[in-house]
DNA sequence: ATTCCGAATGTAAACGCTTTCACTGTCGGA
DNA sequence: TCCGACAGTGAAAGCGTTTACATTCGGAAT
């Protein structure tokens, strides 16, 4: 297991030719005859030699890897986003490193830095809650741009090196809310989970639809929960708790489809009838909102255009090519059973 | 953003010290004079430096870096395998190169070679469906274990330098099969998902326990799916197809919780009270098992433990220690609401 | 026959770090 | 006063590639 990993020396030696010559049928470069292209294929094959990367990657300066940063891989949403990459990545034959960075700032600087020192080629981050609203705050992506190209997904930041892809969470929102309005509900609640930057976002589409509609929100309509992403349950007991403290609503529009799916629960265990009595709409059409019964309308965020706009962006911008620096896709309601039309 | 980046003959300079007292100080190995230490650490804080991983992996031969393998990372078991990998890694201070392979075999050899050549210093195969039955495929495995340690999520397979951690899933699935006997149901349906080497192992567990009940169980009981994980309606569709062939039964075994999820929607539309009429049990107890309605009860195969087992296992073989191969653990039966007692 | 060119191959420097070994200077003990 | 031990530091040899440059050689053009 130890005994002398086999090299390009050996190669060479076997073959009866120079490094140089090894290395060209390697990165299969111009001028090898076939013959020698042969021979070296075959002590190749004898011997079962690996190229070093990490040689490789002091030549080169380059180890064609992106770096995907996510704040927790294991949530539905970010998965599938690390699946897009991860699968386009390959297919341009970048591979990718990932760091699961959660959801505390220091993480994630720490993780930028890390990303860097392996001489990433490019960085995605991978959610809207790597921007933050306070300016000074996103610094570090500014310092990781100068470096590299880094990629946002579903985030918005302008710098010289900064790309990003997000659909129009404002509008999305606000569409879905001015629906569910007038189809007759006016005690809307919406369901935040807090850490997301573009949960704001969509906070603000759902106080200009209200606003628009001539409808007052309060504070506590605005409700939101901060724990994890799976725990239904919990999710729930705060919309009870809202309730037990004198709220009352008929309708939810939620940041993400577990926190609409915990309001169907809620409603469920209320009595009410859904969607007669009662409305959700949730966000990102993922699974949860087939797995509920009555399946949940949600807002479909386009994750797999998102990702691959994302990709081939980089791409390009790692080709030297000048890329477009923002794409904003358009959501799509997806109407199922929480929702009358 | 190209100018000259900054190396360790910089940071010498500019402190001027030699190169290796500067790669002392940035390994904080020992003898550095506490004023050597401030000037280099002031001159790399002024500079930004930032180690190149590629000339310390040259020189180290490793990288600190694990390679995790999976077949997809959108999938909500696996998403959260990677998940405590990544951050039990992190905590020992390693990273994580992620390569989803998909479930050809080709596929997951061109990886597997990726991650030696990117020289990892080890590998989790994260999921069954890594070891094949037929032992000749598992080939791959066996020479993989030859570079760096191999350590297996779900499977088992002795080798050398392969190390596995499971649950004991035949025992699971029997013990649950049983119960639902005992409970009165006798016609019983294995849904299985057809991909996972695991899954052959269940059914076992499934066919021993009906034949030590004295029931017999005929091929059309074991249905399975093959295609994406997450289309509940596809699945729901396979087990309709089936009643309508003629098969008739009232409990089903499932080999994840979106199947199971799957069959708690086929029995609700067929009519069918849940649990008196028809009972459901699913695994993994993901999240899934919540977001239905009625709740499924579900078995736990302990994912957490067993990564925590195998990163700790790991680290443990790294530093050269004797590790146990084989960690067993016990699955548990989650009781909800789609099984009676 | 001579010149010249290009294809095929080899030589050696460079990439940025770690680490062994050698060297200097200080200090305590004999 | 001398010696040995030892902390602190530097010089230089790798580590396994890629690649610019040098070399060889056969054949086409003159």
């Amino acid at each position: 297991m130890k005994e002398h990993t086999v090299t390009i020396y050996d190669i060479s030696e076997k073959a009866g030719v120079s490094i140089a010559t090894v290395s060209r049928v390697l990165n299969n470069s111009s001028n090898v005859s076939d013959v020698t292209k042969a021979k070296v294929l075959n002590a190749i094959k004898a011997t079962g030699y690996t190229p070093n990367a990490f040689a490789r990657g002091l030549g080169l300066n380059t180890m064609k890897t992106i770096g995907i940063l996510c704040a927790d891989s294991s949530d539905l949403y970010l998965a599938k986003a690390i699946y897009f990459f991860e699968e386009q990545l390959r297919e341009n034959g970048y591979d990718s490193l990932l760091c699961c960075t959660g959801y505390a700032l220091k993480d994630k600087k720490a993780a930028v830095n890390l990303l860097i020192s392996k001489k990433v080629d490019g960085m995605i981050l991978a959610g809207s809650h790597f921007v933050y609203p306070d300016a000074g705050d996103n610094n570090y992506i500014f310092e990781a741009s100068e470096k590299v190209p880094v990629m946002l997904l579903n985030a918005e930041l302008e710098g010289s090196n900064i790309y990003c892809a997000c659909t129009d969470d404002h509008k999305s929102i606000y569409k879905a809310t001015s629906e569910m309005i007038a189809s007759g509900i006016k005690d809307i609640v919406y369901f935040n989970n807090a850490r997301s930057y573009s949960g704001s976002l969509k906070e603000r589409g759902f106080k200009d639809a209200m606003k628009d509609a001539g409808l007052e929100v309060t504070e506590r309509q605005l409700q939101f929960y901060d724990g994890s992403g799976e725990d239904i349950h919990e999710m729930a007991s705060r919309l009870e708790k809202a309730a037990a403290a004198g709220l009352s609503f008929r309708g939810v529009i939620a940041a993400d489809d577990a926190l609409a799916l915990s309001a169907v629960k809620y409603a469920k265990k209320k009595g009410y009838r859904i969607p007669e009595d009662f409305e959700v709409i949730g966000y990102n059409d993922s699974m949860l909102a087939v797995c509920s019964d009555p399946e949940i309308t949600s807002i479909d965020n386009k994750l797999e255009e998102l990702c691959q706009k994302l990709t081939t962006t980089l791409m390009g911008v790692l080709s030297g090519e000048e890329m477009p620096k923002k794409t904003i896709l358009s959501g799509e309601l997806v109407r199922r059973q929480t929702t009358r039309n």
